[in-house]
DNA sequence: GTCTATACACAGATAGAC
DNA sequence: GTCTATCTGTGTATAGAC
């Protein structure tokens, strides 16, 4: 493996257990094996690091848990249920830090212009996506809505989990998300002719 | 004012805007107008003092959304949902940089003994608690797990609106929170006294 | 590209006078 | 209780050799 390699790897794994502002750039070389001086070789600074180990960490994150999702049979709200159940499990490994893409918007909430928020923004909007073609798939009306709910659970739950450790808000979570896609699929089918309808005072401002 | 309370003011501008860790005791004394030495005689450490910021923080947090669902009528479920919509409003001033208890529970997750994770924690539970009251009052069936799902989406719109900037998760998780209220509604105690009021706070002027 | 060595600022915390 | 002065460690980042 490449130096670039190696030093994003000791990265994501101090950044993610310990803060990115409680790790120092020395600690990351030494854990990779190379001195500070390669380090600055192969990143411009340590902003520039943090926007990268954030970066690299993005697919995994979202390979893991459409695999979570594809490990269910059944109805897609079942299946996204699922999805949680399969977070209240992996969050009790002692590694679990919660979201490593909210804590870094949450550390980095006083550095608006910071390019990792840029990077974590993108991250969970390639998430949201995720949902959205999931409920497509299943002819749930307004998916984006009904995404943008998911999203609202699933780092709400992440959240409360690492606050209280308290596993059973994933499956709250959860129930939740059925409920909801539930509550739209009745909608559907009981307004068919409206399902296209925008919904003003819910659009986006980006 | 007294001196601890000057200092913990202090703190309070500088944790949450910046993040506690960004923050040195420095920076607070200066700015509550003391010198270093007279915030470690208030303070034992900056631990100490981080903790005693999110103590600090805790009622008036806790008043304001109390304060916010008392200004709405009508059911529980439009009364919260309206809160929703406040927090949609609240979040758009510039001095906004979502929860200080979830963003210093993430900051602090390298550090799982520390002080402030407890205050974090005992502050969202008594949120949660809150939300108990309010759903039982009117007869909301399970109002302990209808609660987690409330926190669930509360800290998740937060999560949402601080790393893309964009309102209209308030505005979605408070339209989940009414569907899911009125699931778990008592329809022998609902049906009658329902009334078919247009809900407040969920289609304010974006 | 990776090294040794170091510049320079600032962190948290303390000593001791008054 | 609040001050001036300071200790000690560590932070990000860079210079220049090979």
């Amino acid at each position: 493996m490449n130096t670039r390699n190696r030093i994003l790897e000791a990265a994501d794994e101090l950044f993610y257990r310990d803060g990115i502002r409680s790790v120092s750039v020395d600690t990351i070389a030494k854990k990779a094996g190379v001195t500070k001086r390669t380090l600055y070789y192969n990143f411009r600074s340590k902003d520039d690091l943090i926007a990268a180990y954030l970066e690299a960490r993005s697919d995994p994150t979202l390979s893991r848990y459409r695999r979570w999702f594809q490990e269910f049979d059944g109805t897609v709200a079942e299946r996204i249920a699922g999805m949680f159940g399969k977070l209240a499990v992996w969050a009790k490994s002692p590694r679990w830090k919660g979201c490593g893409f909210a804590r870094a918007a949450a550390e980095l909430a006083g550095a608006p212009g910071h390019p990792a928020i840029a990077v974590a923004s993108r991250h969970k909007k390639c998430f949201e996506q995720l949902f959205v073609e999931l409920l497509r798939s299943e002819g749930v009306s307004k998916a984006g809505f009904v995404a943008q709910q998911l999203m609202v659970l699933l780092d709400g739950a992440i959240t409360e989990i690492l606050i209280h450790h308290d596993y059973s808000y994933a499956q709250v979570a959860g129930d939740a998300a059925m409920t909801l896609i539930e509550a739209h699929l009745k909608r559907s089918q009981a307004l068919p002719g409206r399902r296209d309808l925008p919904r003003p005072g819910v659009h986006t401002e980006h």
